[in-house]
DNA sequence: ACGCCTACCTGCTTGC
DNA sequence: TGCAAGCAGGTAGGCG
């Protein structure tokens, strides 16, 4: 999905061009694009007459405010958009959900392979979007009803870009998992907003093999990483998102950072800093690029 | 805790 | 040209 730079800017240019906006109609073209509570029949009542206060993001969930309270998210996954469509632009056959304005622009939610949801919660008690395993066992240990809020937005890892996120912090976490590093940064548990592009360049930015484990980092690699990641990520909003093919912030327009990644789909091509070919492996069912000479393997020895 | 698998969807690219 | 296989930025949930 788009992931956190993506998201980020897409909250960024709401805020620019929908806060303060009244939401007058919504219409649901896939019903299941509407997850629970809201059942999407009721969908477009509830949010009906809604005045948008404010939008931002948590992890790679869009939060839209409402004046009452509530709060509306939407999380991308895939191939999710939320884009501003001035009056008389022509309808888009993948809007699934399409809010209806005030002074007759649009708000789409354009999604063509249909993964991602939007939710509708009553106001207090928002706090961060649930991830992992975790958030669903913790519900029903306490005896929750399903989606309660509260509950349903709690298994998210450490904001990257936070102030609170210290090396400290991050190497007391890495120091307590054995998993790959790549399968890490790409759990939401572990770490909020970091997707299959920004791990691989945060990676290759530090000089750390995608198959290490996390226990193994010392120090200064801890903070190579560390910095890494807050550096690809911050690169990705300065660039307004990598684009490939669906990704558009809410303006329409695709970001520039996808023509500057070091390593992601770059396969066969020269690392940027020592010229050696880019190479591509599986880790956890998900492409993964790296130099095999600026990002030395984990082991040496296996066979020695 | 972790790895592996399936599912959810559609469209584009690649290879025969 | 046609057609099938493989691939894609994410994540939930099941099993071992």
């Amino acid at each position: 999905m788009p992931e956190l730079p993506e998201v980020e800017t897409v909250a960024r240019d709401l805020q620019r061009l929908v806060a303060g906006a009244r939401i007058v109609d919504a219409t649901v073209h896939w019903d299941r694009t509407i997850r629970h509570p809201q059942p999407a029949e009721r969908f477009a009542a509830e949010i009906g007459d809604a005045t948008i206060r404010r939008v931002d993001r948590r992890a790679k969930t869009v939060l839209v405010h409402l004046e009452d309270g509530r709060v509306m998210t939407v999380a991308l996954r895939m191939t999710g958009a939320l884009i501003v469509a001035p009056a008389g632009t022509p309808p888009d056959p993948y809007a699934r959900v399409v809010f209806a304005l005030d002074d007759g622009r649009e708000l789409r939610y354009r999604d063509v392979r249909k993964f991602g949801r939007i939710g509708l919660w009553p106001g207090g008690g928002l706090r961060s979007v649930g991830a992992g395993r975790g958030a669903r066992s913790r519900r029903v240990a306490e005896g929750a009803g399903p989606y309660r809020i509260g509950e349903v937005f709690s298994g998210h890892g450490p904001e990257p870009l936070r102030r609170s996120f210290t090396v400290a912090r991050f190497a007391e976490r890495l120091a307590r998992r054995s998993a790959k590093l790549k399968a890490l940064l790409l759990d939401q548990s572990f770490i909020a907003g970091v997707g299959n592009i920004y791990a691989d360049e945060a990676l290759w930015r530090a000089r750390i093999h995608p198959l290490r484990t996390a226990d193994t980092l010392d120090e200064r690699e801890v903070r190579r990483l560390h910095r890494a990641v807050r550096q690809v990520l911050r690169d990705g909003i300065v660039n307004r998102g990598s684009s490939f093919s669906d990704y558009v912030g809410a303006d329409g327009a695709p970001g520039d950072n996808a023509e500057r990644l070091a390593v992601y789909r770059r396969t066969g091509e020269p690392c940027l800093r020592c010229g050696r070919r880019i190479e591509r492996i599986v880790v956890g069912q998900r492409s993964t690029h790296f130099c095999p000479r600026c990002q030395p393997g984990p082991v040496a020895s296996d066979t020695t």
